[in-house]
DNA sequence: CGGACAGTTTGATACCCGTCTATGTTGTTT
DNA sequence: AAACAACATAGACGGGTATCAAACTGTCCG
């Protein structure tokens, strides 16, 4: 996993709101946008926004469906993000090929 | 894990420069502040900031010695930020004892 | 077609926070 | 004690971003 969706995916993460929305998203296998806004105290537009940036970081999928946007959480890069930070924190050196430092 | 807890150390880890500095004390055992100093393009200032949030985060340890400090990774927190991370994010309903929805 | 519904985009605002300079504190050395 | 070294703290500044209201786009249905 490259560097900038590492980070990315770490901000998305950082918000409490935006993680509660992914927190929602996964509960479900699919979950409507509509739901979201109806269960958060928060704008739609402001849920909009955070769903864009979930998606951005790869970690929500969206189906749409005429009018309606479904959402669903994409395990493979919850999983890819967790390895890199077992890696990265591992005390191994994992950038370069020199292992023996 | 409590709420509170999570929250800061998923902020803590969403900075590129803290993260690059606690991944610098995750390569040794033990790190000292004047290694970190010498090694990032930041002020000392700043570094001291950072330890401070990290150590807040309960992310590192801070032994001291003199003059100087020294500070370690505790995996421990590390180990129990993902296992709450992969338990929100599981689809199981931690909070409450439904499991029938 | 026209209105109602679902979502996005935009612009503005306010707050958070990373960074700096400057200064303070604590321990060591001469 | 004075001076220096390692680190902490205070205050200020700038950039990023969460949030909102409002306007816009696309879709469904009569």
């Amino acid at each position: 996993m490259d560097s900038a969706l590492f980070t990315k995916i770490a901000k998305v993460l950082a918000d409490p709101q935006r993680f509660a929305i992914l927190q929602r998203i996964a509960k479900d296998s699919e979950c409507p946008c509509i739901k979201i806004v109806e269960e958060f105290p928060i704008t739609q537009a402001t849920i909009s926004h955070h769903l864009k940036e979930l998606a951005g970081a790869e970690l929500v999928e969206v189906r749409r469906e005429g009018k309606c946007a479904h959402f669903s959480l994409r395990r493979e890069t919850l999983d890819a993000y967790q390895a890199e930070l077992a890696a990265r924190l591992s005390g191994l050196s994992v950038g370069s090929g020199k292992t023996s430092e």
